[in-house]
DNA sequence: AGGAAAATTTGAACCGGTTCAACAAGTATG
DNA sequence: CATACTTGTTGAACCGGTTCAAATTTTCCT
């Protein structure tokens, strides 16, 4: 008797060799039951399970039908940050919804090291990538054009030369600036993201300049737009590089309420670093908004539940996630440039200054 | 001159031909070049670049190679649940790291409905799957042993004929009730997870019995031994199933205390319930541990921070998905079963009972 | 220069399916 | 009964690479 190999998964010729028939209406059998004669069906089912086949291999599919069914979502920063970062979450959130309706998975694909940034984008068996930018976009950006997929960036401010979805920073971080300065804030400081890969602390106006970090930059300009424009010296304003950790964001503002006349507003580029530095002025029994007021960025859910609740500018963060997986699934070839609106949201963490307070 | 085309994205074999070598060699170039003279690798790379090869095709590799690099995780509910569960994200924090620091890729598949979970289960190219049961386990099980690839299933009690990896939940629970007896606590009531897909509220013991939610059972079961043990007819104390979600939780909760003698003690079968039923108490005036002592179950990191903190039987969670990665990774074709230890972790949301308080 | 060892390159097989033009058998139409 | 459709099946080409034994070229030694 033929002996059947139980040593290798059996494969749909083994199927179909055992059945009788082409390896075409095997196929057929998995994909389009209905075209093939139930006689023939059930003779190549019975061979199938015969010989232990369990239907077609995706990997085998891959090859011929090019759609993988699934997108990537690449970042510079370890895998887990997607779980845990607050703003990275409900992005993720949004993007998880909107691939789940239309049936595709997602893919987590990390590039913490630059080696293996190269491999696992090169690697990844995707329709399209998903690009988290605020960490680093080149390498990204680069390897989603040598893979000459689809691919968006998201929080890459206003490089308008690759596709992306993004907000208007720099009206974001001026109506943050301007509502602070409007209560009669004078004295201000900027809590900033990363302006590149490394460093952190007071951060020269050299390196704002020439940061690749295209959000962290331009939410500083407008800043310092809405300063200068409320009569305030933009220079009066440090702005302090930090890494959303606790270490580095407590270390600016050790520096910054060690100084003469410490500012009695706080612009943050983030809600994150924004309850960060509520926790330091806390510890330093500062009250917020009685002594210091506060303005985060991004607009995560947690920032409506701090104490006090905090003044930030929200993003429509489950609106940007959406439009980035159409953006790849819709794909007709042309580069996708959006740039959506963020609204300045009032809570409680901002309020007059004292000096003012009184004398309204 | 020969006509190169542009339309379809060049190929190894383009490459080759232009550049007069073999395929063979062609494929070298880009993996091992090493050992293909420089001359030749030069001459390759510049026919590469003349029609626009940017390298070789994921696609392609993965049918010789049969590796993927990707495990995936795949689940019942939406995929969203990832990333907004307090207990999911948790565990896919973890399970994240472990795979980034063996850099490979994290796949999503959700299988909330029918006949798409087995469509986005039998086409997922992955290496392998992790599967989470708590919410049905049975079409996850089945898929994933239709496809012959490793997986592990979490969460999925005591069921001994798969491979999984699981807590101790008879002991965890049985923990978390005898630490209310012990107290003095007489009455008590349970907020349990679903016992099935459909139905919430009183739940009977035959519905508790047939459940195939064993994570949800055994909790059950450790919970009534404890009971007995202290002397306590585990029949005094009613089963509640919830959706863990505000609508059945509060529901269980109103229909709890609009009975006689209401209990002063409620066992909890997740933090997430636990925090809702606190929500629930304090919009009743009922405080915690006042008038009613709650233990959780899980030990997410909000559970620490609830005001007063939460009591709870903590998970190794980290642990749970660090060795489901390592199961999927290391597998021998030997099943992997492990079932780990809980600790009851005891904080502010649980005292002895008022009548109780002042009669030590 | 001759011969053996080392370094490269080739070519074909293979990975596991899908697709589609062409063919065959069966059936309704004129 | 010939003709035109249907319906089902086949076989070969193709998807885009990797692999490896065998063939070929180089390099090294004496």
């Amino acid at each position: 008797m033929a002996s059947i190999k139980t040593e290798k998964s059996a494969t749909l010729a083994d199927v179909a060799r055992v059945a009788g028939v082409s390896k075409g209406t095997a196929s057929n059998v998995f994909n389009r039951p209905g075209i093939v004669r139930e006689e023939v069906r059930e003779r190549v089912l019975k061979a199938a399970a015969t010989i232990g086949y369990h239907g077609p291999d995706p990997k085998g599919r891959l090859l011929s039908a090019g759609k993988v069914n699934a997108i990537g979502v690449a970042t510079m920063q370890p895998l887990a940050t997607f779980f845990t970062d607050p703003y990275e979450r409900v992005l993720m959130t949004s993007i998880a919804e909107e691939c789940d309706a239309n049936g595709i998975g997602v893919s987590l694909i990390c590039a913490a090291s630059g080696e293996q940034l190269a491999w696992n984008m090169r690697s990844a068996v995707v329709d399209g990538f998903i690009l988290f930018c605020l960490h680093g976009a080149e390498p990204l950006i680069a390897q989603s054009l040598q893979r000459q997929l689809p691919f968006v960036a998201l929080d890459h401010g206003d490089d308008k030369s690759i596709p992306s979805i993004d907000i208007d920073n720099i009206a974001g971080a001026r109506a943050a600036a301007a509502h602070l300065a409007e209560l009669g804030h004078r004295q201000f400081a900027i809590l900033a993201m990363e302006f590149s890969e490394d460093g952190f602390g007071l951060a020269t106006p050299e390196r704002i300049e020439e940061t690749t970090y295209l959000d962290t930059r331009d939410r500083v300009t407008g800043y310092r737009q809405a300063l200068k424009e409320h009569g305030i010296d933009p220079n009066s304003a440090p702005v302090f590089e930090t890494w959303s950790d606790r270490e580095t964001v407590y270390a600016a503002l050790d520096e910054i309420y060690a100084a003469p006349s410490p500012p009695t507003a706080i612009l943050a580029q983030s809600d994150v670093i924004a309850f960060l530095a509520m926790d330091w002025l806390r510890q330093h029994a500062l009250a917020v908004p009685g002594d210091v007021s506060i303005v985060g960025f991004d607009g995560v859910p947690e920032s409506a539940k701090t104490k006090p609740p905090l003044t930030t500018v929200q993003q429509p963060i489950a609106e940007i996630g959406r439009r980035a997986v159409r953006a790849i699934l819709d794909n007709r070839g042309e580069t996708v440039r959006e740039t959506l609106d963020v609204e300045l949201v009032v809570r409680g963490s901002t309020a007059p200054p004292r000096d003012r307070a009184t004398t309204p």
